[in-house]
DNA sequence: GAATAATAGTTGTTTTTGTAACTAACAAGC
DNA sequence: GCTTGTTAGTTACAAAAACAACTATTATTC
């Protein structure tokens, strides 16, 4: 056959990028889902809340990329287990302030503990020089809002 | 609140590669989706048939890192499209032998091409060096089975 | 201040994915 | 060669994601 063709495939960035991201997933995966019965978008709102404090439904997507049906159903089940509790903003009666209960922080605590053990282990495949290059070039290619930003994207 | 803790989610690895990950497949995704009604399995199982040629769904799936039932399901699809033929092995005629079809092989030269554009462009954000090594630890990521490697892990 | 538009969040429906169970063909052991 | 185990691929069902349409509330504009 005539496949003399060069393209590789494991250099393309958006193929080579899912990859390493589902791997690298797995393993927490694992422990929110098995552990929690999370979803990923659960354990996202969960941790936005824990590091942020109170937020809306919105703030959190605004942050994280997510459209709001999927915080929308992860703030349900969220609710449901009694991580998080919701109360109607005086402010703007549109609006839900939600905030973890002490079992969410504990859960919270938890994951957080897990995550930076990962985040540790790394350091026994890279540098430091390299582990920050990395985050700073994929902070790049997640692009446009840089690392905390909140530059006028749509909500998702 | 007590909201004082520190935890970069940003630099939190499967955090921040999903979030890259999923802004970098954007462009590329309008195309294959858009133009041609591809799903992602589907432009990948196109891929590797275009790249590498003749072959089975099983070593798709070993290259790839695919379950069988997603590249069943690909396959079917793209057999429809009449981008690629099925035929079954002589020597096994469990397998089926893979191929594109000359619209198969047209619409492979036309993303490919896209995707080169793609990365070619990358060399505006970043330099070569640069590139380089994050095409590299992102295998590292991607891990285990290193470049072209076919190296006995269980079929998905 | 009524009409119109915009926003926060929810609900319903359709696609897509994940998982388990299945069929058909081949391989091994005895 | 026949029983038992594997493997390639498909199909059926359950879980999750994507997308559109909806309600309630707040903002805007004339």
């Amino acid at each position: 056959m005539e496949n003399s063709d060069t393209f590789d495939l494991q250099l393309f960035l958006p193929y080579l990028l899912n990859q390493a991201a589902e791997e690298s997933s797995l393993s927490f995966q694992r422990v929110y889902k098995d552990r929690y019965g999370m979803l990923r978008t659960e354990w996202r709102v969960l941790f936005h809340l824990g590091i942020f404090g109170q937020m809306t439904a919105r703030d959190i997507g605004l942050r994280a990329r997510l459209h709001k049906t999927k915080i929308s159903r992860a703030v349900q089940k969220l609710a449901d287990r009694r991580f998080i509790t919701r109360h109607r903003s005086d402010a703007d009666r549109r609006q839900e302030l939600l905030e973890l209960t002490a079992a969410g922080r504990t859960a919270y605590l938890n994951l957080r503990t897990i995550a930076e053990r990962y985040q540790a282990d790394l350091g026994t495949d890279f540098t430091k020089a390299e582990l920050a290059l990395l985050q700073n070039m994929l902070q790049r290619l997640a692009g446009k809002a840089g690392k905390t930003g909140k530059t006028g994207n749509k909500q998702r």
